[in-house]
DNA sequence: TGTACATCAGTGAACGCGCGTTCACTGATGTAC
DNA sequence: TGTACATCAGTGAACGCGCGTTCACTGATGTAC
């Protein structure tokens, strides 16, 4: 007779282990994910309640157990897809870089986010203006605190390379060019899919982008 | 009794005047136009054709004269809609503005079309990642297209003001970036909505962040 | 100019299908005693 | 530890609705003679 290791595995495959606490949140799960997955080539306002339900293997109206509309849920995917690019901005900072690595140091960080959140970062793109209404003001949103925080690291980092003293508008505007850079850079990636050749070249082109931003900043004064 | 024209008038609102070839055209016009409203809040993959229909005024079927789905729609929209893309850059090209003009010739000519043909500017911003397949790789293309008119412009300005010798793929990045700068204003401007102030704002912050751009461009050395 | 015929934009009935949502339910898990 | 009851994630039938697409049609416009 077989081991209690393996009868385990087989009640896990079958009726799932857990206190009912843990089984609802892997469902929750499964469905966050599902919806991810099913939404990538077209949007959250063409996505059924029943296509999600279908794929995560339970009827419709068990859907409603953990989310009251596919609005809702897409509200939650926005909180998580968030968490995954504030990430790119808490590992630059982390990094502490130098004036040399700084451009490197963000570009890969960046790249090495998309890579491995692909569907986070797809979905921001995508819903950020076919997304449904609320979906669409979150998103903004979060756009403008990541920026918000952007422009204080920035601060410190050009302030430390001993530029002119700036306007406050300069400071919002040079945060909203590399945001958009960032938007921009992960649209490119997405776009590049899985070519690598496609992918170096979009972080090439990048580099030289921010580089030739920093050279502008680093010549720049305030109301010329 | 009434002249002619008044039952011309009468017979105009009635039955619509015109050769076949007329009427067809006329009623053509009216299913993009009515796509294209209807879809400003979502994306055309979730446009039904009997929305459209009933938008128009004719019977479901009748779409079918027109086009063969809403996708072929899509790829007309497509078309039209970069028509007023390329008017930006042929504006401006026109205008043949000095180096000290250039960057409030751009931004004026950019918001003025945007503000004109918002909803095609809107379509393209929320087809490019929402789109069914085949529309978003035709605005894709359409993008790398406009690419490639930039960068030769740009590149007959940045050489005339003498800036040093660039290397190929920095003119590409330079005329990339332009073209990101471009889509994002747009982006920002119909997010600002009717909001005149805001729209102030976004105007002036793109301004800014042009020419910085641009002193980074002329402080540049290719491979440095 | 008048007539007979062809074209074809738009009609309207019909189809099977997937949709969101309602409701009463089941049965395993959790809790109070 | 054992029992009785409460909770609640997931079930399954049913509903009315809008969907894309088919088909045979109508009747005004266009054309050939």
């Amino acid at each position: 007779v077989h081991r209690t290791g393996s009868i385990d595995l087989v009640t896990e495959s079958d009726s799932r282990p857990g206190t009912r606490v843990e089984r609802k949140e892997r469902t929750r799960r499964a469905i966050l994910d599902a919806a991810l997955r099913l939404c990538e080539d077209s949007s959250l306002v063409a996505l059924s309640l029943r296509q999600v339900a279908k794929e995560v293997g339970v009827v419709p109206t068990a859907f409603y157990r953990h989310f009251e509309s596919i609005e809702d849920l897409g509200l939650a995917l926005v909180g998580e897809s968030f968490v995954s690019l504030r990430a790119v901005l808490r590992d630059v900072r982390r990094s502490d870089p130098t004036f040399e690595e700084i451009i490197d140091t963000s570009v890969e960080s960046l790249l090495d986010h998309v890579d491995r959140q692909r569907s986070h970062f797809l979905f921001i793109c995508r819903e950020r203006f076919a997304g449904p209404p609320a979906v669409r003001a979150a998103i903004r949103h979060e756009i403008e605190l990541a920026e918000t925080e952007l422009a204080t690291d920035l601060e410190h980092l050009v302030t430390s390379m001993g530029a002119s003293p700036w306007s406050g508008e300069d400071w919002k505007a040079l945060a909203n060019l590399f945001v958009r850079a960032m938007v921009s850079t992960v649209e490119a990636v997405l776009d590049a899919g899985d070519d690598g050749q496609a992918q170096k070249e979009v972080a090439e082109r990048t580099r030289t982008q921010l580089r030739l931003v920093l050279v502008g900043a680093l010549n720049w004064r305030s109301r010329p």
